[in-house]
DNA sequence: GTCTATACGGGGATAGAC
DNA sequence: GTCTATCCCCGTATAGAC
């Protein structure tokens, strides 16, 4: 390990890279970005990222690593935090609140992850793979254990229900605005209906929220 | 109007130019995409393309356009081919259907434009907006109508119901693989989830599929 | 470590022959 | 209407000064 607390040197200047280079993969994609915008954006010059980076496909494919790595994270600790004996479909709804704030506010390497999915060549999706099946290996868990516990129903193929919730949460960062309610009152919209569903006669949550 | 059955000239040269760029776009995004990948797959050359024409920019934006038509006129057609006075949920049923196998499977135009949504210039999305308002306005109609019914419960923000459900289907393009279940399977999840919720204790819908 | 300068290729777009 | 040839800019990446 490095002797101190931040890792010495100025290799935060690499951070600071990184930090830039999240940001605008979020808002512009990947080809759609240049090494010159990223490097505006960490006030330097573009020559000089590549004292820090190999190539422009090294760096985006550091940020989609720290990119899952926080979604994981993020929203294992706050799953975490509810206790182990917690109630299985409690961790769920934790789950889909604290991924949705992830990915909403918390990280833009999250959403830049989201954003450039599909974008990048075959070689780098393929190597992040198994990182990416992991955090899905998480969700599958959390999805199966609430079956096992007897309150989700049994006749579902889970893995397209993981997908399509997943997929509710994920789209957002397509069409969220900051203006509208808050990434909190999403999440209490996607566990009311993933959860009880639209049609009346069951519980009605614990939604304040009118209308 | 032109005179005959399919427009006169080989203007249809101008369709299969549209078709090969919805087929690029939707493989590899907009920036991804170059003029000579078009050309190649509508077997032409890259200056030809200009005959039909003006930009890049240009026909991107032809290929969004007639992405949100199909989805809208497809998915339009379906409900209606329920009858005026359907059931409101099982029109909302038939919508997701159709816009699943829409993107999934129907349309090229339709899965490019979620893709390259959020990658082409300001000034283009702008220019859709509207047209994605009208579509946007038909689900809204479709999910009004349905808690005006009685069937589904009142204390959700129907602006976020239906972006969080489009979002679902939406995302599919992003995992869906053929060689797993059917558009149509998926879109029965769907519309047991939504509907039904994943808590034990409702009507078990009407799926055979088994996990 | 970061700069400036530049090589190098690729991509959008245009001109003019056929 | 489609071709070839080409212009020109821009983006990645490298070299070498400081």
């Amino acid at each position: 390990m490095e002797p101190m607390t931040q890792q010495t040197k100025s290799d935060r200047t690499r951070q600071r890279i990184l930090d830039a280079a999240a940001v605008c993969f979020s808002e512009s994609g990947y080809s759609g970005v240049t090494l010159r915008d990223i490097a505006d954006r960490a006030n330097m010059k573009a020559g000089s990222l590549y004292y820090h980076f190999l190539s422009k496909e090294n760096l985006v494919e550091e940020v989609l690593c720290v990119g899952v790595f926080n979604a994981f994270e993020l929203t294992r600790r706050a799953v975490e935090a509810l206790g182990q004996k917690a109630d299985p479909v409690e961790k769920l709804r934790a789950a889909m609140a604290e991924h949705l704030k992830t990915i909403l506010s918390e990280s833009r390497y999250a959403s830049a992850n989201l954003r450039i999915l599909g974008q990048v060549s075959k070689e780098i999706r393929e190597r992040h793979l198994e990182q990416q099946r992991e955090y899905g290996r998480f969700w599958a868990a959390l999805f199966r254990k609430a079956v096992a516990s007897g309150q989700l129903r049994k006749d579902l193929d889970l893995s397209a229900v993981r997908m399509l919730v997943l997929g509710a949460l994920n789209w957002s960062v397509e069409w969220y605005n900051s203006k509208g309610r808050t990434p909190a009152e999403i999440a209490e919209h996607v566990s009311a209906i993933v959860f009880e569903g639209l049609l009346v006669g069951r519980q009605q949550s614990r939604l304040a929220t009118t209308s």
